[in-house]
RNA sequence: GGAGCGGUAGUUCAGUUGGUUAGAACGCCGGCCUGUCACGCCGGAGGUCGCGGGUUCGAGUCCCGUCCGCUCCGCCA
């Protein structure tokens, strides 16, 4: 039986005997004695094969590769210090002892791994393929001990605030808002479909109702959609809900929550409460609604600056109501033809007709490459200079368009050019942000009708509800939503809740659905709120991204054991797959079985 | 659905204006080596240059098509 993990021996364990068991991480034959650091979990130890000490070990020690199972048993000695040498080795937690080794066993033979465990490897497909060699690299073992010291500081704080775990059902229905779901066939069912929980967020609604007043779910949900290096079709949310609370009450739980996350998980202290901006704000300013604020580039209004302006797209644009914006990109007048290419071609992507830019190469404005300065007045110029502080070496950049299109354009313009300026590289800061006064509602052209920016649930705020009461519908309708993010990253969201009937049904039908829908897809949330429904409220992180950013990885399948690739595939099991003619015949998806 | 980047040995990569037998490192196999720790030294095996077609005297390299992977846009209440 193991006697010791391969972290654990230290001079203090001189002269005692030992057994050890693990993977071999290197084997070192010098013709005589033979070196084998040995692998578990918790760390390695160098195990010696001496001829004197054992020349059965010692010979069966040739024969040892790489990610064999052994088990040996030997002595711990002190590592020889002869005058001048010192075999210590500082970079193992082990360095000053080995293991003598009088018996070896081993366990289970390793083929020759599809590639080495101790260099990076590009190809994903491999490391997809085969996951459970992949996980055994300490970059994998440290990201998804890490994921656990997460749920575990989370599992901790709440339980402390009186919050109770409750699971949901996976076997869900489909709803008709949000994102596409993941259908299952049900057999006692034939034609019908359960389908994957996007969200439990009715659920958690309808436990408010039973009165449990504080809940919360490491949950995990599916979403039907393509995928990105932060998206997978199942990921796991933090999810929580309260009773009788107000927003403040979940930002701080929040705040109190990431705080000991990041303290446990990371060992860093967190700001107590994080700085707010309102979504206009946000969007008026940075042009996102998650703002990466680690660098500055923040927009400048010059609508009224620029009415008059003889370059028709800046003037045009106000004319229609919209408004000019412009960044000022420091020291990076030198950027290249191709690159404001490329800028052009996200500003057009975005939906601008173009990218109005001046690269300020001089103090005096005929010193400045633009398409359009020389078409504007002295006035103009140095209202320009003096509100975005041009100076000689200065990249400006511009939009023109109604408020919403301008701030979104702009805003991708500014991640790119501090992406290609590489004004985050090496930045270790965490910048924590709550973005709040969501708008209610979008207008969605192709759908032709309102649709719900959070979901349907969401609470407007208190001066906005008589409108939705009424029916007076608009983009300007505010609701009680809040997002958290870190770094340019939305790390969760949440709101508080609709509780009565009426006003959902007011928000049902101000998303075009109708009595009927209502009555047929959510009659068990509208009869839940005629019993006593409590206020309530909460909000729901994504657990995934949050471990990709305390690990500094840049894709959530480095913290997800075994993800999904691009196109929703897991390439080790080998899913999606076809299934017996017979399992489709059951659950009446195929009359017939297929004809060969 | 769209755009970009990539695919050469088991792995990570190099491969010039198209030109002899496609290279390196690590890994693997064999040999030597009694204090190494990225051990060292000697030798060896290992390639459908993603796939198909075209141009050419000649294609890893140029052209067309196609497949796969990753990133981004759309999409993701």
């Amino acid at each position: 039986m193991r006697t010791h993990h391969c972290n654990e021996i230290r001079p203090s364990h001189i002269g005692q005997q030992a057994t050890l068991i693990g993977w071999i991480n290197t084997v070192r034959d010098q013709g005589g004695v033979i070196f084998v650091d040995l692998r578990d979990r918790e760390g390695i130890t160098q195990c010696v094969f001496r001829p004197e000490e054992s020349a059965e070990a010692a010979a069966a020690s040739h024969k040892l590769r790489g990610e064999d199972v052994i088990q040996v048993v030997g002595t711990v000695r002190e590592r020889l210090k002869a005058e001048g040498v010192d075999t210590t080795n500082e970079n193992l937690e082990t360095g000053e002892v080995e293991l003598v080794v009088s018996e070896v066993s081993v366990v289970n033979k390793a083929e020759v791994l599809p590639f080495q465990l101790d260099k990076e490897l590009s190809n994903e497909d491999l490391r997809m393929k085969y996951r459970y060699l992949d996980i055994r690299r300490p970059r994998m073992t440290t990201n998804l001990r890490q994921r656990h010291r997460v749920t575990k500081a989370t599992r901790d704080f709440l339980d402390e605030q009186g919050f109770c775990e409750i699971e949901t059902p996976i076997l869900s229905k489909s709803t008709p808002e949000g994102a596409r779901d993941f259908l299952v066939p049900s057999r006692m069912h034939p034609g019908e479909f359960y389908a994957l929980p996007q969200a439990p967020q009715q659920y958690k609604q309808l436990l408010m109702v039973g009165g449990i007043e504080k809940y919360f779910q490491i949950a995990k949900c599916f979403r039907d959609e393509d995928l990105r290096a932060d998206r997978q079709p199942e990921f796991t949310q933090i999810d929580i809900e309260a009773s009788f609370v107000e927003q403040e009450d979940i930002i701080g739980l929040v705040e109190g929550m990431l705080g000991r996350i990041f303290k446990e998980a990371r060992g860093v202290e967190i700001p107590a409460s994080f700085e707010r901006l309102t979504w206009r704000d946000a969007m008026d300013v940075y042009g996102s609604d998650k703002p990466e604020r680690r660098f500055g580039m923040t927009f400048v209004d010059l609508t009224e600056e620029l009415k008059d302006c003889e370059f028709r797209v800046f003037s045009g644009a106000v004319a229609a109501g919209g408004v000019v914006k412009a960044i000022n990109a420091k020291g990076f007048a030198d950027i290249s033809t191709g690159q404001i290419d490329k800028l052009t071609k996200l500003a057009q992507e975005a939906g601008a007709k173009g990218l109005a830019y001046i690269q300020a190469r001089g103090e005096e404005r005929e010193k400045w490459r633009s398409p359009f300065v020389k078409r504007m007045t002295d006035e103009e110029v140095e209202a320009l200079r003096t509100k975005l502080n041009i100076e000689p070496g200065d990249l400006i950049l511009f939009a023109a368009d109604q408020w919403e299109s301008a701030c979104d354009v702009l805003g991708r313009v500014r991640l790119e050019c501090a992406a290609m300026q590489k004004l985050l590289e090496g930045n270790t800061e965490l910048d924590f942000l709550w973005v709040t006064e969501f708008p209610l509602l979008a207008f969605d052209d192709e759908e032709d009708r309102y649709v719900a920016v959070h979901h349907p649930f969401t609470r407007p705020l208190k001066e906005d509800e008589e409108k939705l009461m009424k029916g007076e519908l608009s983009t300007e309708l505010r609701a009680q939503a809040y997002d958290v993010v870190l770094n340019g990253h939305e790390l969760g969201g949440g709101s508080i809740r609709i509780h009565e009937a009426p006003l959902q049904s007011a928000m049902f039908t101000a998303l075009g659905i109708s009595e009927a829908e209502a009555q047929e897809e959510f009659s068990h949330i509208l009869d839940a709120f005629k019993f006593g429904a409590p206020p309530h409220g909460g909000v729901a992180l994504g657990l995934d991204r949050l471990v990709m950013l305390i690990c500094e990885e840049e894709s959530i399948r480095e913290v997800i054991a075994f993800p999904k690739n691009n196109k929703g595939a897991d390439l080790m099991s080998k899913s999606p797959a076809e299934v017996d003619p017979k399992q489709l015949h059951d659950l009446r998806l195929q009359t017939k079985p297929k004809k060969p």
